[in-house]
DNA sequence: GACGGACTTTGCGCTGGATCAAGGACCCCA
DNA sequence: TGGGGTCCTTGATCCAGCGCAAAGTCCGTC
C-alpha cells in the first residue's frame, strides 16, 4: 500500500539506516563546525574539543544532570526529551550534524539526549568553553544568536502543539525537517526519518496511532510516499500550505 | 458560588486592576533592573535606556517586525503571542517587571507584545545595546544565561502543551505564575490575573470554556478561590502535585 | 529459512475537550 | 438607575484524537 507499483523511485530508497546522516567520520567535524561558524571561530573552538561516539540508543546526557559539557553534533541524529514521573514523554526536538547542545550554559541540562542510530559529537568542557568565549565577544554573540534561533523555533513549537491539528502537525514537522536537511546538504525530496513513529508522536503531542494514521492518509491522498526508513514528499505545495505560519 | 460566604478573605480582594503589578513608576526601573542584574551591570545599561509607556491593549511591537529595540519591563504586564492567518493564537508567555524582551537580538521579533492594563518598559536601541554588551563579556554572559532560562521554560511549556491534561495545565500555570510573582516580590497567596480567560486559554492550548470550567471545578473542590481580578490558591499541596514535573 | 522481537498499521469504540448556545456578572458612562 | 458592552460561566451536544486490541512488516540471528 505504501509504495505504489507504478511509482518510479530514484535510488536510494532502501533503508540504509542513517545513511544520509553519516558523512564519513573524518570530515564530519569540519563539516559540522564550518556550517555553524565562520572559519576563525572554528579555529578557536577546535583545539578544545574531544570526540564522543554513541551507539544506537546510548545516552549523551540526562535531564537535570550537572551540565559539565557543551556538544556539537558531527554525525547521526539525537533525540532530546523530557519525561514525567508517570512516563509521559515530550520530545522537545531532534539534533543533527552542526547542532549545538547545552549552549545555554546553564548548570544543568534542560533535557535528556540520546542517539537515534549511531552518532558522534564534539565535546567541550563547559568551563573552558565559557572562559574561551568570554575572550571572544564576536563568537559569544554568534552562539547567543544560535540560542536565540532555538528559542524562536521553540515558540513555533508552542504554536504547533497548542493550536494545530494532527495533520498540520505532521505537515509542519516534515517540511521543517526538510528545511533543516537542505541547510546541512541532505536530500530535499526523500526524507530519512531516523526517529520512530513514537518519537514523532511524543514530539508533536500525539499518539503513535494518530501519527501512523495521518501518514497513511497523506500517502493515500498522494501527498507523500511512505518508504522504508523515511518518506518522500510529493505534493510540496499542499504540505507547505498545511504547515504555513 | 465562587466566594463561599464563610470564607475569610484578607484584603485586598477587590479588583484593583493590576494593582500589585504597579509599584510606583519612579522606582520601577530601579527595581526592575536590580532584580535581574548586579549593580555594576545596571550602571552600564541604565544610561542607554529610554522610558516607554503603554496604555491597556497597546502594542509594544509586532511579530516579524524589524527588532530595532530591546526592552526591559518596569511595571504592568505584557502578553506575548503569535497569530496564524486564520486567527488561531498562541500566547507564548507573559512578561512582568524585570523581564527582558527581544534579548535574543535577532533581526526580527519572534512574537508580538502588547500590554495587559497599562505598563511601562525601558527601551534600548538594539545596535547600541549590542555594541555595549560586546565590551562587557560578563554582562553578555549574564544576558545569555537569562535567554537560556527562557529556553528552558519554553521546553517546560512544550511538555505542558503536548502531554498534559487541562487540569494539569491550569495547575502548572497558576503555580508557575505564583513562583514568578514571589521572585519579584508580589503576593504569594492571592494571585492577580491581569490576563483574561481567553489569554490563559490561548496560552495553554485550551478554549476559554475549558479554562472557565476547570477553574470553577477547582474552586468547587476547595483547591482555590476565584476572586475578582484573580485567584487565591488554597490547597497548595494539591496544586503542586498536579503541576509536578 | 523460520523464529523472535521491535516497530507499524488498522479497526473500533470511547472520551476529553471543542463547539454551539444561552444566560449572568460586572463596568463604564449617561 | 439604567442601558449597552465586554468578559465569564454553565449546559448540551459533537468529534478529533485517544486507548485498546489484533494483525502485519521488517530485521537480525541462529
Amino acid at each position: 500500500m505504501s509504495i505504489h507499483p507504478l511509482t518510479v523511485i530514484p535510488a536510494p530508497y532502501r533503508p540504509i539506516p542513517n545513511s544520509l546522516l553519516r558523512n564519513g567520520v573524518g570530515k564530519a567535524r569540519l563539516i559540522s563546525l564550518s556550517a555553524a561558524l565562520p572559519l576563525v571561530e572554528r579555529d578557536v573552538l577546535e583545539p578544545l574539543s574531544r570526540r564522543v561516539s554513541l551507539a544506537h540508543g546510548e545516552t549523551l546526557y540526562g535531564q537535570d544532570e550537572p551540565a559539565c559539557s557543551v556538544f556539537n553534533v558531527t554525525s547521526g541524529a539525537l533525540r532530546l526529551y523530557r519525561i514525567l514521573p508517570d512516563g509521559r514523554r515530550q520530545v522537545t526536538g531532534f539534533a543533527f550534524p552542526g547542532d549545538f547542545l547545552g549552549l545555554s550554559l546553564l548548570d544543568r541540562f534542560a533535557v535528556s539526549a540520546d542517539a537515534l542510530g549511531s552518532a558522534t559529537a564534539c565535546r567541550f568542557e563547559r568551563l573552558a568553553f565559557k572562559d574561551l568565549i568570554c575572550g571572544h565577544p564576536g563568537l559569544m554573540m554568534h552562539l547567543h544568536e544560535i540560542t536565540g534561533q532555538e528559542l524562536s523555533r521553540a515558540k513555533d513549537m508552542m504554536m504547533l502543539l497548542g493550536r494545530r491539528t494532527a495533520e498540520e502537525k505532521i505537515g509542519a514537522f516534515l517540511v521543517g525537517l526538510q528545511e533543516r536537511y537542505v541547510r546541512i546538504g541532505l536530500s530535499a525530496v526523500t526524507l530519512e526519518l531516523p526517529m520512530g513513529r513514537l518519537d514523532i508522536a511524543d514530539h508533536l503531542g500525539l499518539t503513535i496511532e494518530t501519527v501512523s494514521r495521518t501518514l497513511s492518509r497523506l500517502d493515500r491522498d498522494g501527498c507523500l510516499l511512505i518508504v522504508p526508513g523515511g518518506v518522500r514528499l510529493l505534493d510540496q505545495a499542499r504540505l507547505a500550505r498545511m504547515s504555513a505560519h
